[in-house]
DNA sequence: CGGCGGGTTTGATCTGTATCAAGGCCCTAA
DNA sequence: TTAGGGCCTTGATACAGATCAAACCCGCCG
């Protein structure tokens, strides 16, 4: 299960979700004890940066509330997002000292951040987090060569309609649906960050989005809030194995 | 370092890549003693598959010899490798059940396997393993978001150089240095396959492979043996930051 | 109320890469 | 020796998406 709700997470296991994540599946008290002792939490504002590449990076997070990305920028100032990161999603690498990506806010942002040398000591001394972050990384090396197939080889008009499925389907147990079925959400990026997202500028994600709506595949109400009507046929425009559509 | 030269690995912890890559950092010896007791190796020949996306996986292996690629591929037949596997590389994911990519031997290809339970229990009891998988896991993460630049925002040239400077940069010291400094080396992949890596078409691919040629970047001998004068000057046309162009 | 700015849409045009097609090179097998 | 088949190159043309440019929407502030 890539994603967890957050609400369950916090009702299990407090307010920072990496206890959860990170530790809780096999959990100790003495464990959530040391994790409680070196934890912190940071708050950051929509469009703020939370560090540089490049940058000393001497904590790692995870993410509480609220919607961050990870950016590669070449020189010339063409952009990639190479992370998009969700409340309990982790930031930061153990045995790394500087940032190798741009991480930003894009929405208001809450995260729960412990410093690396006491977070890596407690790993090497508890086998149980090294084996939850080692899940934790090969789920996202998964959705890391989804994306490449996205990016290497989608259409324009299949890359929006999967990264509005990948939207829909990561939080539909926090969304509306309908009473015929519609799935309802909020985009919580803009159209450069969906060009950042899916190697496209936003001109094309602009006129792709209004695509999908003038072929009735979605539907719009103002530029941000999203009716899907038949969640089926958006998946079929993604251009994937209908099989992976699964809806949780 | 994240590749080891595969000489050194066999001196030193024999002739399974892996012993050194998932234990060897730390090892104990009765670590080792477990993990011989259950690898045993498969050879594939040059095109021959290893086992299809979706099949049943009940093992986990690390490459001896060769190159193996993961690819994706929709139903349409595009087709995008998401992962180029090279001595030492891992394959397979503990905890899943079937493969989710395609793997193929694209030269004669040996493997080092282990039934995946009994690895799996070894993972549980041995926290040196998870910490090391952790480590490589991490490794090909930092790979793949690479890559994801290079699909989304390179122009086919910059993606050609990029290629030529990985695979040139990765076995360096397997190659020979001519006396004024060049770089020699054997593409290991056919100009489809070199397709497939960057999300080009073959032709494509080709044309650009000229157009370095005739500008003097790189010299070819034969369609497969490179020899790049210049490293910096390769280096210039990936796009990447310089001071990413270290040789090892 | 009016002006301003960020995000967005839409139009016109350009261009890099795909597509379609032909031919070359080299190895192997008859 | 010739024939066949991978693999690769090159040319002509088509087209998806980029680029350049203008205008729109809407919330905010003076």
């Amino acid at each position: 299960m890539a994603h967890h709700d957050l609400q369950a997470v916090t009702q299990e296991c407090g307010d920072c979700p990496i206890r959860h994540r990170a530790v809780c599946a096999r959990c100790e008290s003495d464990e959530l004890q040391r994790l409680e002792q070196i934890k912190y939490y940071r708050s950051y504002q929509a469009g703020q940066t939370v560090i540089w590449s490049g940058d000393k990076m001497d904590f790692v997070a995870s993410v509480v509330t609220g919607i961050a990305t990870l950016t590669q920028t070449m020189e010339d100032g063409r952009r990639q997002m190479v992370g998009l990161l969700l409340p309990s999603d982790f930031v930061g690498r153990p045995g790394r000292q500087t940032a190798a990506y741009d991480v930003t806010a894009t929405t208001d942002l809450v995260m729960c951040c412990f410093r690396k040398k006491p977070f890596e000591d407690l790993m090497t001394s508890t086998p149980h987090i090294a084996q939850r972050l080692l899940e934790m990384t090969l789920d996202e090396l998964d959705a890391a060569r989804e994306w490449m197939l996205l990016l290497g080889r989608k259409t324009a008009r299949e890359k929006i309609a999967s990264l509005l499925a990948i939207i829909a389907r990561r939080d539909a147990h926090l969304k509306l649906k309908s009473a015929k079925g519609s799935i309802v959400f909020d985009l919580p990026l803009t159209r450069e960050e969906m060009a950042d997202y899916l190697g496209l500028t936003l001109e094309t994600v602009s006129r792709q989005v209004s695509a999908l709506k003038r072929d009735g595949v979605i539907e719009l109400e103002g530029k941000r809030h999203i009716i899907v009507p038949n969640f089926d046929r958006l998946v079929e425009e993604t251009g994937d194995d209908s099989d992976g559509g699964f809806l949780v």
